[in-house]
DNA sequence: AGTACTGGTAGACAGTGTCTATGAATGAAA
DNA sequence: TTTCATTCATAGACACTGTCTACCAGTACT
């Protein structure tokens, strides 16, 4: 019952063919039929594993919150970075996903998923979110921890969200955003050299 | 062809339909078979006015961003409010809106339509940006206006997201948006006495 | 009076998610 | 070995969606 990427089952193959296919056509096409045809079954076989569609979607994006997880952790490896060094990676990892993975992205954070609470937000994106509250603690020993990180994290989803379909760039007329994470993690967090 | 509420044709009944439909009954049930039903017309009526879904959507989108601009000027008023003050009243309509109106801030800002284009972000967002800019010049004049506002909007935006779909308040414990909103102000702005 | 045109109707079409009945294959029990 | 039960996928129906097209009742104009 596990979702190994050895386990053969069709519940993991519709899964794979879910995560290939919102990374590659993007989030619209990710329909239960369209995900069943690609695993060479048919449009009603997904329901002995995921009674709902959304349960689908929800298994999807939970892949996403890993690879990002992943991605994070690697990133930033175990090395003697400064918390603040470290935060910018974790945002510059961040801002990359939603870029290079915008389908995913916007399946992770669509309304009807997230509502539904069958994503359990506990134990995929909760994790990431301790380890920037441990260092966002570090690099302000005097701040509320989880306060600040919330409100960075928020900063940081609102950049990908709005940089994501051109928002800032028409309203800020920047081309790119890295001066926009960068005016987020100084507001937040201090400038780099403190 | 204007949008006025004087206006007694279908194509401004059924823009109204849409205000209301998604005000009380949320976004999901917001389908044109469904608009058309409540204005008391065919589903292929809208056709005549709105060539696509997407169209019908992007006019009642645009209502939105006309009600969230019309309730920040009416808050800022004219007064002689400092510029920091002004800006936490800004930050409160804009959060109070997506709260309490979390079915129109959905729509305004759903991927599809922001990246179909038919949305016209040039005439709805833009202004209020405008002033956001304006006032983030002159609460801090020796920093780059149109950065820090897209950085402040970004997290404004960011947390009526995250907290509109409770991962603020899984994340950080909180129960209260608040001090998550003033956490941003000062990050951004600087504390409130300066 | 006749003729365009405006603005709405009604039905078809392909596609969607869900539900149900059916059937093939597998493995356990007799 | 034969029966039986369970697992797992199929196929079709259903209600619903957005779009397209044919039609048609008025209205206004020549």
């Amino acid at each position: 019952m596990n979702e190994n990427e050895a386990d053969t089952g069709l519940r993991a193959r519709l899964i794979e063919v879910g995560v290939d296919l919102v990374s590659t056509a993007g989030a619209q096409v990710l329909t239960l039929r369209e995900i069943a045809r690609r695993a060479g079954v048919s449009h009603g076989a997904p329901r002995r594993y995921f009674p709902t569609h959304l349960e689908l979607l929800s298994a999807i994006a939970r892949r996403g919150f890993a690879d990002l997880g992943a991605r994070a952790t690697e990133a930033l490896g175990d090395g003697g970075a400064s918390p603040r060094a470290r935060l910018t990676t974790l945002g510059r990892v961040y801002l990359d996903f939603a870029f290079t993975q915008p389908g995913m992205y916007e399946l992770m954070f669509r309304h009807d998923l997230l509502e539904s609470g069958k994503l359990g937000l506990r134990e995929t994106s909760l994790p990431l979110f301790g380890v920037l509250v441990d260092l966002v603690g570090r690099a302000r020993p005097e701040a509320d921890a989880a306060l600040v990180a919330g409100a960075l994290w928020a900063n940081l989803h609102g950049i990908a969200q709005l940089w994501g379909w051109g928002s800032l760039q028409l309203a800020t007329g920047a081309t790119d955003f890295v001066p926009l994470l960068d005016a987020a993690l100084d507001a937040h967090l201090g400038p780099e050299e403190r």
